[in-house]
DNA sequence: TTTAATTTTTAGGTAACTCTAATTAAATTT
DNA sequence: AAATTTAATTAGAGTTACCTAAAAATTAAA
């Protein structure tokens, strides 16, 4: 089964937009996602449910098939690998490796990617934190919680970010809250849902609660 | 500028056929280059004349412009860097890398570009013996000759072949005519224009005049 | 529960790139 | 130089992926 670069890219983000929680993904969402019309949205649905990665039927909403999760998952890994690679060899900024990525998960190579494993030394994790899924298309994710969930004294290490934007990732940069600085939540605002935490022992800082619930922490 | 894949392609197609000598270069050259038909050919060269990478009148010709020409050589560099990339770290064969760099080659981003390049130590050749362009597209290429025009024991160093077709790098491995391999020619026969060659002072080996011809040596 | 608002889909079009078939220009032969 | 062969181009059409505008289905509100 091959797969276009338009479509890799449309069942990347249902694929995200269901791990984020949501329970059906709708056409405005993947739209907004791609950054390209609900109509074309309804397009590629028809088009992805006759290939049969997606289970489609209109007006009522969709689901991925097995065969569709794997090839998301596929999608995934190279992405993550990539990131690996221009942070961990290229000397990239967490920020700047999105938009190339974005480019070299759709190399077609299956010895590439093997290959490229390798060289990385297996990483289980890319830079934000995210895990990198297996060649089989399994993950190991380690549990996690939204910093802003978290109770006043608990504590925990940064693994990973939900909105990764270049001026987000630059602003956790700024105040030192980047993947693997250890947290420790001081105080909450009830009124503004805004958070005050210690970060690596040293510098307390105040979130937004929209800051906050883009960290995730695992507090194991 | 931006070309899009497909005009990179091209255009690199008519920089190698303009490189192998020929004063023009034909539509049908072309095609049997890109593996397309002449008349997608004729519609592409009408394009690439408007956007003024190269200068185009029907049924007379063309010729690549300065601006065409930069723009080749950047995909040629490119091209050649992720070869040396996919030999040198990722260990691939020397006959492995051609398809996987077909596609890198148009991934679009200068910082990575230069950051490979620097990652790489600057090679200034790919592991054909192909020079490198640098950033402004400059070639410092190495005076060269097919190793059927030399002479009777005129020894030098393969740096190139002309043909990088799987089957035949795979047979250079087999007769131990890498790149880097220092030969001497023992003798030519006139019958059927094929020569004797000592290989790395060891092995001698017989080669036909069709495999000479695609084997550059630098005799300097 | 009927109307209004929202979401989703269809209809019809555009752009890039490809193709086959038909035409036109250029090069070769006779 | 006229006729023929070869090369190159145009015409017309298909595919992918996108768009806007209109229609249909669903959901929410009065």
């Amino acid at each position: 089964m091959e797969l276009t670069t338009a479509e890799e890219n449309y069942l990347k983000a249902i694929y995200h937009l269901s791990e984020g929680g949501k329970k059906s993904v709708s056409t405005n969402d993947i739209a907004a996602e791609i950054k390209t019309k609900p109509a074309s949205v309804s397009d590629m649905l028809r088009k992805l449910g006759e290939k049969e990665v997606i289970l489609y039927r209109k007006y009522y909403g969709l689901q991925i098939t097995p065969l569709g999760m794997q090839l998301a998952l596929q999608t995934i890994r190279k992405h993550r690998l990539w990131e690996v690679f221009l942070v961990d060899k290229l000397h990239f900024a967490w920020d700047e490796v999105h938009e190339v990525a974005e480019q070299l998960e759709h190399i077609q190579s299956t010895l590439l990617i093997e290959r490229l494993d390798a060289y990385l030394n297996y990483p289980k994790f890319d830079p934000h934190g995210d895990p990198i899924p297996d060649a089989f298309g399994d993950v190991r994710s380690r549990p996690r919680m939204a910093l802003q969930e978290m109770a006043i004294d608990q504590a925990g290490q940064i693994v990973a970010v939900k909105d990764s934007s270049p001026a987000f990732l630059r602003y956790l940069d700024k105040v030192g809250a980047y993947i693997g600085a250890r947290i420790k939540v001081l105080d909450k605002v009830e009124f503004d849902g805004s958070v005050e935490i210690l970060v690596d022992q040293k510098k307390n800082i105040f979130m937004s609660k929209d800051v906050a619930n883009n960290i995730l922490v695992q507090t194991s």
